[in-house]
DNA sequence: ACGAGCGCCTGTCGGC
DNA sequence: TGCCGACAGGCGCTCG
C-alpha cells in the first residue's frame, strides 16, 4: 500500500492543494454507491448510504496510513492497503473496472475509491478512535523523542523491521520506508529492538523522519503498475536495489526474506549486534 | 511476547 | 504464444 507518504500527497490532492486538483471541501454527499461489499467494514450496507447521503466535507485528515474524510456527522475512514487510490472526476465519465466505492458531489463530481487487489476498506463512525484506537504514535509528533523512542524499543524484544511496520509501535510506515529507514540509520533488520544503543535510536528516530519527509517532499513513490505521480522510487537507497551497489560502500545490496517481505539491505552498512551480520 | 504461515485479491513480469 | 510461479506499497488471524 500506499504508505504515510502517499496517503498524506492523496490527502492534500484531495484539498486542492495540487496545482489543477478541485478540492471537494465543503461539497455535500447526495449518492453514495459500494461495487464491493466487503470494502465496507462498518456499518451495514443498508445504514450507509442512509447515514452518509446529506452529509457535508468539513476538512480531510490522516493518522498513520488512514485517511480521515471528516464529513458533517461522521468521519469516513479509509485504507488504502495494498492498491488503493483516491481521486475526484465528473460524474460524466464511466465507471472503470476497479472502482470498490463512489460518492457523489452535489456539484456533478464524485469522489473515486479504486483498488485493483480489493484489500482497502472504509469504516463510517461517529468515533474514530472506534477505528484508530490501536495505532501508535504519529511519526512526527514532537512528543516522540529519542528517550521515549529509545526506551520503546527497550521494553520491546523484536526485530527491527517487523517492529517499523508494526503499526502498534509507530504509524505510518510500510516495507518501502522501514528499509530505507534502516539504510540510512545503518542498522541490521533482524537486529534485536531489545538490544538497542541510546544512539541507535536516535539515529533511527531521525532516520524514520527522514524517509518519510522526503518521500512527502517528492509526493510519494510509484512503482510498479500503481502510478500515483510521486518519484521518490528514483531516490531509493535499498528498495528494490537487490544486487545493485550500495551508495555509501558499493558493496551489492541483499534481498531477504523477513515476516514473509522482501527486506533489503547493505550487507556491509548494516551490521546487527545481535550476531545476524 | 514473539515469529511464521496463511488468507484475502488482481496484476505484472521473467523463465521455459 | 501460452503457462506458471514469484512477487507486489497491508493487515488480521491462528498456531506454536
Amino acid at each position: 500500500m500506499p504508505e504515510l507518504p502517499e496517503v498524506e500527497t492523496i490527502r492534500r490532492t484531495l484539498l486542492g492543494e495540487k496545482a489543477g486538483a478541485p478540492s471537494i471541501r465543503g461539497l455535500t454527499i447526495n449518492g453514495a454507491i459500494i461495487f464491493w461489499e466487503r470494502t465496507l467494514d462498518i456499518p451495514s450496507l443498508e445504514e450507509f448510504g442512509l447515514r452518509i447521503v446529506g452529509q457535508q466535507v468539513k476538512d480531510i485528515g490522516r493518522r498513520g496510513k488512514y485517511m480521515l474524510v471528516r464529513l458533517t456527522d461522521d468521519t469516513l475512514i479509509i485504507h488504502l492497503r495494498m492498491s488503493g487510490d483516491l481521486w475526484v472526476e465528473g460524474q460524466d465519465l464511466s465507471l472503470g473496472q476497479h472502482y470498490r466505492m463512489v460518492l457523489n458531489f452535489d456539484n456533478g463530481s464524485r469522489l473515486v475509491f479504486n483498488d485493483a487487489r480489493k484489500f482497502g476498506r472504509v469504516w463510517l463512525v461517529s468515533d474514530p478512535e472506534q477505528v484508530l484506537g490501536k495505532l501508535g504514535p504519529e511519526p512526527f509528533d514532537p512528543a516522540l523523542n529519542e528517550q521515549n523512542f529509545y526506551e520503546s524499543l527497550r521494553s520491546r524484544r523484536r526485530q527491527l523491521k517487523p517492529l517499523l511496520m508494526d503499526q502498534t509501535f509507530i504509524a505510518g510506515v510500510g516495507n518501502i520506508y522501514a528499509d530505507e529507514a534502516l539504510y540510512r540509520a545503518r542498522l541490521h533488520p533482524l537486529q534485536l529492538s531489545s538490544r538497542v544503543t541510546q544512539g541507535d535510536a536516535a539515529r533511527l528516530l531521525e532516520s524514520i523522519r527522514a524517509v518519510l519527509q522526503e518521500g512527502i517532499e517528492r509526493h510519494g513513490a510509484s512503482i510498479d503498475w500503481i502510478y500515483r505521480g510521486g518519484d521518490f522510487q528514483n531516490y531509493f537507497g535499498v528498495y528494490r536495489r537487490t544486487g545493485e551497489p550500495c551508495w555509501n560502500c558499493g558493496t551489492p545490496i541483499a534481498r531477504i526474506t523477513v515476516g514473509q517481505r522482501g527486506t533489503h539491505f547493505c550487507p556491509t552498512c548494516q551490521k546487527g549486534n545481535d550476531g545476524t551480520a
